[in-house]
DNA sequence: CTTTTGTGTTGTTTTAAATCAACAAATATC
DNA sequence: GATATTTGTTGATTTAAAACAACACAAAAG
């Protein structure tokens, strides 16, 4: 936000898509477990007006409040698998293959520090 | 966000898991990739200093930004899947129980528009 | 009908997110 | 060794996100 990135301000459709089913599936959530917006919006730290952005998927809100929403709902833990370097089939390819000269690598570690 | 919110300040400890860990995913995904920050930053359409934040699991920053590095290493599909109304098992049995009241509930719908 | 609750909208204020520049440090490449 | 690239950090600027108030409307409850 502020000097709003293109990421933002025109996000590819499959970020808007998204974008847009994760606002839906917490409304979802919201009304089968009967909480008004204001009620949910107290529990996870936010006013009631970044909840409406959330639900109408707005870009521009912090991930926190995203999260914030899904972890009040009960359902934070689907997030864990998210890019799961396990998971990254092509990652591992690309790790494997070590071309000899791909690009600039710096790092010696690659999973973390 | 300004005027941070609650949750940003000092998200739960699941939350700041989530995030810690995803912002390590992506900087995995980054490295096998053979990716410079500045490179892929370009392609997501946000600066160097952003992807850093993300690297990092900044609460703050707008969640276009961190659903943009997945797409761009390839990874958005990951997302499709949170929140999903078919997988939200309690949400499924509060709908259907249907306690005479439980709260205000309001809307006739509870998918969506 | 009246009251209550939930939601949508608009405008205002606050304030920190995002950017940029410049430098230092680390790593890779030659 | 020297050079190029990547990354980290700090400080300054810009500007829109988040909160808030106030209103209207809808839907449910009395």
């Amino acid at each position: 936000m502020t000097r709003i990135s293109k990421i933002s301000k025109s996000p590819p459709a499959a970020v808007e898509n998204v974008l847009n089913q994760l606002g839906r599936n917490i409304r979802t959530a919201r009304l089968r477990r009967k909480l008004s917006r204001e009620n949910l919006a107290e529990r996870i730290g936010i006013s009631r007006y970044v909840l409406a952005d959330i639900e109408k998927g707005k870009p521009t809100t912090a991930i926190a409040a995203y999260l914030g929403a899904l972890w009040a709902l009960g359902l934070i833990r689907d997030m864990r698998e998210v890019a799961d370097p396990d998971r990254d089939e092509e990652g591992k390819i690309l790790e494997r293959a070590r071309s000899p000269k791909t690009a600039p690598k710096r790092r010696k570690m690659d999973d973390d520090f």
